[in-house]
DNA sequence: AAGACGAAAGTGGTTGA
DNA sequence: TCAACAACTTTCGTCTT
């Protein structure tokens, strides 16, 4: 066994491992270095995250990427029928059709869809197993009909942003409206809408999730990332972190601690790959600094350098 | 000349009656 | 369903480096 400790695809340094799926995922840009680890997690896994009932053994591995998830239901055998009065005929081939039609709807749907989420979550570059939620949390979307009246596209774009979230390397709107096309706001409905019906619950994005991706994209050193994480924590106990925007909190905080750290980035640099403007990231940093007392160390370091 | 700062007006979304 | 509201954006003028 060796250890990584640098991206080889984009040398960041925030690498995770995610011992139920047996791999290591660099946080900064989704690659997925090694999926052939050896399994750490028990051999059952549990889909219906909160009904609540003891976890089942499963037979042979399912995946919502495929999708009928490698298994297949039909209404009952041809050998059934002779067991069946006339009456009761009927009812059992219209029951078979109904169940049909049903069923092969849902999978000409899933086979499109899930070809588009493959789409999108290479573009993004995301990791296997957000992948692997995303198609699950459409699956259930289109069990439950929550397709009707919204664009197929849409749902998987909001699925995929869900499990982004869950998975904790979160990707902002924008980005998601990118790569699939699909309206900001759109995405934002289908994915409330989409969460709400299935009783996902997500917890308000972590701004801290976002620091890894824009330090890197920003050529930060590691040192001012966590210092930036740092500043987020205490923004965090001042209680400057609720109701703003996860991503304005993260941009101000790298802004800071890059100029603390002698890396001074423009309010612009920072501003484009965080998605925000330079107004929000001021303001959010004239809040950092009054709060938090770092007036005098930001002086300091400007003292310094003349 | 470029970056930082701040004011003012506009936008889209949430909330509460 | 509508209006009030907060966060954020856009735009633009001024100050600083």
């Amino acid at each position: 066994m060796y250890y990584i400790k640098k991206c080889p695809e984009c040398s960041g340094i925030n690498l995770f491992i995610n011992r139920d799926k047996g791999e290591i995922i660099c946080k900064d840009c989704g690659l997925v270095i090694e999926d052939k680890m050896v399994e750490f997690g028990q051999e059952w896994r549990e889909h219906e995250t909160d009904s609540g009932q003891s976890k089942r053994r499963a037979g042979a591995p399912m995946t919502y990427t495929q999708f009928d998830q490698g298994l297949g239901t039909e209404v009952g055998q041809r050998a059934d029928l002779f067991a069946l009065k006339s009456k009761d005929r009927n009812k059992f081939f219209r029951l078979r059709k109904w169940q049909y039609r049903i069923s092969t709807a849902i999978e000409r749907n899933l086979k499109l869809a899930l070809a588009e989420l493959k789409r999108v979550s290479s573009y993004l570059k995301l990791p296997k197993s957000v992948e692997e939620d995303a198609a699950m949390i459409y699956t259930q979307a289109v069990q439950r009909g929550l397709v009707r009246g919204r664009s197929m596209e849409s749902v998987v774009a909001g699925a995929l942003y869900a499990a982004c979230r869950r998975h904790e390397v979160p990707r902002t709107l924008d980005e998601l409206s990118e790569a699939s096309g699909i309206e900001k706001k759109e995405i934002g409905r289908t994915y409330r809408f989409v969460t709400r019906e299935l009783g996902i619950s997500i917890r308000p994005s972590n701004p801290a999730d976002y620091i890894a991706r824009f330090a890197s994209s920003l050529k930060l050193s590691p040192e001012t990332q966590s210092k930036a994480v740092e500043i987020l924590e205490k923004a965090h106990h001042a209680e400057l972190t609720s109701g703003r925007g996860p991503t304005g909190i993260a941009a101000a905080s790298l802004y800071v601690s890059a100029l603390l750290h002698g890396e001074k980035r423009t309010q612009r640099e920072v501003a484009d790959v965080a998605g925000v403007t330079e107004v929000t990231i001021r303001n959010r940093y004239k809040e950092l600094l009054e709060k938090l007392k770092l007036e005098k160390e930001v002086k300091k370091t400007k003292r310094g350098k003349r």
